[in-house]
DNA sequence: AAAATATATTAAAACGTTTCGATATAATAT
DNA sequence: ATATTATATCGAAACGTTTTAATATATTTT
């Protein structure tokens, strides 16, 4: 049955028609005492991550739920406080040693991260990285993303291309901006002053008011700009809703690019243009990884990056 | 340790200490073997439900995360297909009877809640019926959530109010409908051939397509509706977004009341009016039913309703 | 022909709890 | 004084697997 030791084709065949016979199934909690394993994994993310708009997060936890489905684990799916403390506010599921490993997606307490370390359990980060700090981790290619976005607007003819943005705590937003940075650059596009006039970097979690006040903004300028690459998909909302208030027209006046591919996004009116995360395939990696941590814990740190796709809608 | 027998505060005191020093924690599997448990329970949805854009049914599993961890249970998140057939697409929790209870959400398969029924197996629907049928089911106060929009509607002057919906094999849009019309026969102002004119329904899923369709269909009456209420908010986005294109004023032409309140709503452009679902407490209540039944299987099926509240926003 | 390898069978210990029964004593009620 | 109830302690069986070792035979390789 475990397909262990000697076992000739015709005997397996002959026991698992037995078992199928007597619709047998193993006793998943006595298999567990026996192995000493739990056979569940974790995945963890900040509460107002999961009750927020976006079904980011969740997508990435269905992509791991479909790969977990190959295989004898179950997921177990926990929210933490914003104000975590890893002392009092720890997941049950930590708490009880009730998981043989960890998923976190998107921002994530630092505290919480370096429990897991030092406890040893086995974790990967998906779509977050801790600076200075090398953690088995699932990344999107951000910077190609944020590059091939930016040279699409390029290629339709935009020169002003604008960056609207939320806190580079968030790697992944740094990286989009490197991306969106380098991308004008390599098209020698970005004159002296292009990033003060252009640029509007909020030290605060995305959201549509970043959005909407980014624009606003901008729309100040003397020569207003053409495009605008927003840090992600929510923000890229709230800038079309504000250009809309402002009476121009999107894409004639204003391009809007986003990132994430939420799906709000396609129903949105117009329709965002945006780089694609493969929402489904960062969950799936990341159960893969883990599993090979959790076989193989001392194995070195390892990063897999993810690409993206530029998907052209209507806003640009 | 697990208050049985006859235990004296002090004794019960020092072997909590004991525990407390040791950090002594019961280990999960040998308990669950002993006790022939699992400790978890399933919750299942359809797959386009969690994919969707709307979290709807990701808050009502928070909701139960909640109040699970007050509990010794931990939850099983799982979807399964649109065109579900037990025989093959069982969720590997029940196939392998991992879990203690099930709780659905949503519109599910009539299969797989037979087969839940006829394996005895404790289960609870969520924000779902199956007409002839009585199950253990949490349930949203859809009809009076229905009847105080529309009577929102009607004290702020609107006299022609229009309904855009879904499919009726959804029970909880069937209630919404009802509470809709005798809203309006009890104010008077459901004249001969209103229902005609202006209702449109559409036997499909909710969607921004049906929204939109159903208010360019409306359009095309020689008396315009002063209001629409809509099934749900989702289509109520969609109606908003057709009233807009048709370069109709919201609310001065028309307003728009939706359904659930769904966290969109509140960040549209308008903020949509709409009956607040409290998603959290439907999940809690499904949580604490499901205990009730597993403890208890021979109980009588029963259903517990939860109230809904009228969200005044811009859009009516 | 001998050695190595592949296949098969069986028994026993271990995993860490719960449950049950036996035994005992102290405190309280009759 | 006796019976009942509350408290305390202990040992053993049971839950259903995995793991290991021991033993054996058949098949293949050297």
């Amino acid at each position: 049955m475990n397909n262990k030791g000697y076992v000739s084709p015709e005997t397996s065949e002959r026991i698992q028609n037995i078992i199928n016979d007597l619709n047998y199934k193993p006793l998943h909690s006595a298999r567990k005492l026996a192995t000493r394993k739990t056979g569940n994994i974790g995945y963890i993310i900040w509460e107002s991550h999961f009750s927020e708009v976006e079904m980011f997060y969740s997508q990435i936890f269905l992509g791991m739920e479909y790969a977990a489905r190959e295989s004898d684990y179950y997921i177990l799916l926990t929210t933490v406080k914003d104000d975590f403390d890893p002392k009092t506010d720890l997941p049950r599921f930590l708490k009880y040693n009730d998981v043989d490993g960890v998923v976190l997606a998107g921002r994530v307490p630092h505290s919480l991260v370096e429990y897991l370390d030092k406890q040893r359990m086995p974790f990967v980060l998906v779509d977050y990285g801790i600076p200075g700090k090398i953690y088995n981790s699932v990344l999107i290619d951000n910077y190609n993303g944020a590059f091939s976005a930016v040279e699409s607007l390029i290629q339709s003819g935009r020169k002003r291309i604008a960056f609207v943005g939320g806190t580079f705590s968030h790697p992944s937003i740094k990286e989009r901006f490197r991306g969106y940075k380098e991308g004008l650059e390599s098209y020698n596009l970005i004159s002296d002053g292009h990033l003060k006039k252009y640029t509007y970097l909020e030290d605060a979690e995305t959201s549509r008011e970043i959005g909407e006040k980014g624009v606003s903004i901008l729309l100040t300028e003397k020569l207003l700009p053409d495009a605008i690459f927003c840090c992600n998909d929510t923000t890229a909302l709230g800038a079309l809703t504000e250009i809309q208030r402002k009476k121009l027209k999107i894409p004639q006046d204003i391009a809007v690019v986003g990132f994430d591919d939420i799906p709000t996004a396609a129903f949105n009116l117009p329709k965002l243009s945006t780089v694609r995360v493969p929402k489904l395939l960062l969950g799936k990696e990341a159960f893969k990884l883990l599993n090979d941590v959790i076989d193989n814990p001392r194995l070195p740190a390892q990063t897999r990056l993810i690409s993206t796709e530029f998907i052209k809608r209507e806003s640009s």
